[in-house]
DNA sequence: AACTTCATCAACCGCTCGCGG
DNA sequence: ACCGCGAGCGGTTGATGAAGT
């Protein structure tokens, strides 16, 4: 047990603390990290300790070299399949750690943000005054109760869609893409070109409820995962039913598929403004596969 | 050259889980 | 069954350096 009243170091660790603890691994092996302070070898709390031996000084990791492309893309499908996994998803790259994945992962979305805020923005300067109804809906996608959703694997994601009000106990909710924003026609931006289109609600199909897949269904770890978003299907129009499977086939081949619209579902929300319907985005947790269309579609357009 | 913005990384915090008493 | 503790995980923040203006 720690002491609770003695000095505590924070901050950076040094190159004698580093010793200090490799010193400790190698006679006891990575655990009672605890017992590092307790015994007084360093003023860290055991917590410290051990973070610092998973992300810096294991052996083997890969330090200071960036994700390669294969790794981005392994990262892309595996958040796709387990959610904010980050332990489990680390499991799959060697030599890289949770925390290198999460800090991929923030930098990435982080990223995405921003060109969706300057898009945005842009949009609602363009449109202001404009077009009286510019909306963007997507019909209703009702997801069946999932017989595999144990409380184990979905409890805590539960409990962050009532946070959203968009999913508790019900068994069907809202989901609310938008179009523009999965080919958002970004191109446009700085020729301060309206970017929305109207679409007539009564024009856009139903999607059809994702298929449901079991537990024993989920691909087996690999190392050779195939990416879902190649360039050729980025050519495609993205509304083209063929390119909803684009994202949809990918997300609902797995456990995650459900869960993967409900909470992206609690990610898009349409806001009014003066009078006028405009796409109010949280990107919190954007589909993945859509920040990844969306940076392909944007790498060229100089934003 | 100075300033701003952005990306990356390390580390902390709060929470949950599992285990032993 | 309950409680306390250590370990692990995910979210977040702050520091730093690179790149852009």
């Amino acid at each position: 047990m720690e002491r609770t009243n003695a000095y505590v170091k924070k901050g950076p660790w040094t190159a004698e603390e580093d010793e200090v603890l490799i010193s400790h691994v190698n006679k006891c092996g990575p655990r009672d990290w605890s017992s590092i302070r307790s015994k007084g070898l360093l003023p860290r709390t055991g917590k410290s300790c051990r973070l610092r031996w998973v992300n810096k000084l294991r052996p083997n990791l890969k330090t200071g070299s960036k994700f390669s492309a294969e790794e981005e893309r392994m990262v892309i499908q595996l958040q796709a399949q387990f959610g904010n996994k980050w332990a489990k998803i680390a499991t799959y790259l060697p030599g890289r750690t949770d925390n290198d994945v999460k800090n991929f992962w923030s930098t990435r979305r982080k990223r995405f943000e921003r060109i969706l805020q300057k898009s945005t923005s842009l949009q609602f300067q363009n449109n202001k005054g404009k077009s009286p109804l510019v909306r963007h809906e997507i019909p209703e996608v009702k997801v069946p109760p999932d017989p595999c959703s144990s409380a184990v694997e979905e409890g805590t994601s539960c409990c962050n869609y009532e946070t959203h009000n968009c999913f508790s106990n019900s068994q069907e909710f809202r989901m609310v893409p938008l179009p523009d924003l999965v080919k958002p026609n970004l191109q446009n931006v700085e020729a301060e070109q309206p970017i929305l289109e109207a679409t007539p609600l009564n024009m856009i199909s139903p999607i059809d409820s994702p298929p449901h897949y079991s537990l024993s269904q989920l691909p087996q770890p690999q190392l050779d995962l195939p990416f879902l978003s190649e360039c050729k299907e980025l050519d495609q129009d993205p509304m083209a039913p063929d390119s909803l499977d684009m994202f949809g086939q990918e997300v609902t081949e797995c456990e995650s598929g459900q869960k993967f619209f409900k909470e992206n579902a609690a990610s898009t929300k349409l806001g009014e403004v003066k009078g006028l319907s405009i796409p109010n985005i949280v990107f919190d947790d954007f589909p993945p596969e859509m920040l990844d269309y969306l940076e392909t579609l944007t790498s060229s357009s100089e934003l």
